[in-house]
DNA sequence: AACGCGAATTGACCCAAATCAAGTGGCAAC
DNA sequence: GTTGCCACTTGATTTGGGTCAATTCGCGTT
């Protein structure tokens, strides 16, 4: 709303090395100031849990750099990953007391926290942060139901497939992408990470990589290193009418 | 936000039937006479669709009575219900040119909407409605984020209980509730929607609700009809911390 | 009463993915 | 250079749920 047309990412805050998706820059001045003073940063290493489901939540983040998870599970164990936080990615909530989901980093991460209470209270006289995060929100809400789409009806190859092009959708716009259809990035996850967020074991994700590796969808260097030759294929791979927007 | 300790559901919108969740009625005057000039009524009959993925959608809307289900489909058919519309929730966003589900009729409905230009500069002057319809966003991200965890890792009978359970709580408050743990409902659904919502077959949903009705978790009357003489065994059966607080 | 029809059930069989189990490869520590 | 560990791969086997097909159950129509 408000200046979404001029600066479509919104952001600020002033020495992050991202910009926080959560609040215009053409507003700044007063805000500004606002939110650096209750902002503060955390870093976790790779592995680490942010905070557990339950626990307290006095604040709400912004990822700066790294990647973290988040996660559900039933109490046998069986875990299912329901987001995945990238660089910009807005984490926690205003009005909640406690975390919904287990938050870990996935890889060392840096977060840029601002103190919950004084958010909302700044957020209650600021609406255009009310209506950025109500966009990001609706947003979010859409990735999570293209993957309910997913997660009900898609092959184990499929969902690898989706994985993967959602990944190189959001990874290898920053790097290298020689020719019309050929994109190269690093898988940021694990075997084991994969396979929670898609509904699979580890094997099944192992195997259908090879298999895809094997019909030349894909090439791979070590276990990370994935270069897509055809983006198009991978995209019919993924069993999405082509145009596929999602996790934003 | 603003009022909501008040009165939770929030409201408002004359005559309707139903108070609708978006616009808090403390506030009204002004308001409730602009939101007035820009609604009005449409009714669908079962099995109708109210509008596909990807129409052009000029409008919001409240469900005012019936129950409505949001869908996606691949190309080849497999559906994946994302979303069960029932009185009081609303369709439509803020911001969006487009439809992104199917939404259909499940039962003759009555929806409520807002010409969705007018709709959305209210929203500009009005900040408390944005407050809303992100609190009301957030709990329906949270909704399908539970559902994530039950296409991803829940057996089918687990599947079957939990839908039961939620349909339970949703319903059954209103209806009759004999001793304690002791609830009746009617299923809204047909095996095949049921199905949908769930990611599996309607002969599995069928042989599940069989299983369930053998090993005396419910009682069936006709085909529709379900008794469960103790919520918490249907709980327990849904694998769910018997918290569960969810599809709000 | 007979018919038609869509919703639901039930059975027989099959297959994709889970499970169980045995490797392989890379890399850091001693 | 050997050991240990962890992430990953690959194989053999099992199984939960899908598929295909045959009924059955209601219920409105004529």
């Amino acid at each position: 709303m408000a200046h979404d047309d001029v600066h479509p990412v919104s952001l600020a805050c002033g020495d992050c090395p991202i910009r926080h998706r959560a609040v215009c820059a053409r507003c700044e001045t007063d805000e500004l100031e606002e939110l650096e003073s209750i902002k503060y940063y955390r870093s976790f290493e790779a592995g680490q849990t942010v905070i557990w489901s339950g626990d307290k939540m006095d604040f709400v983040a912004s990822v700066v750099s790294g990647i973290a998870t988040l996660t559900q599970t039933l109490e046998d164990g069986r875990t299912q990953m329901v987001g995945l936080l990238l660089p910009s990615d807005f984490v926690g909530r205003p009005g909640r007391e406690s975390a919904t989901y287990n938050v870990s980093a996935t890889t060392d991460i840096l977060m840029c926290c601002f103190r919950r209470k004084p958010f909302e209270e700044m957020m209650e006289r600021t609406p255009h942060i009310a209506q950025r995060l109500l966009q990001m929100t609706l947003d979010e809400l859409d990735a999570a139901r293209e993957w309910m789409l997913l997660l009900g009806r898609k092959t184990a190859r499929e969902k690898i497939a989706s994985l993967l092009s959602i990944v190189a959708r959001r990874d290898a716009s920053i790097k290298l992408r020689t020719a019309a259809g050929r994109m190269t990035f690093d898988l940021p996850l694990t075997r084991e990470a994969m396979a929670d967020y898609l509904g699979l074991t580890l094997e099944t994700v192992s195997r259908q990589i090879s298999a895809l590796k094997r019909d030349g969808v894909i090439e791979l260097e070590g276990k990370r290193h994935v270069t897509v030759p055809d983006m198009d294929r991978l995209l019919i791979e993924a069993g999405d009418d082509s145009d596929g927007g999602f996790l934003v």
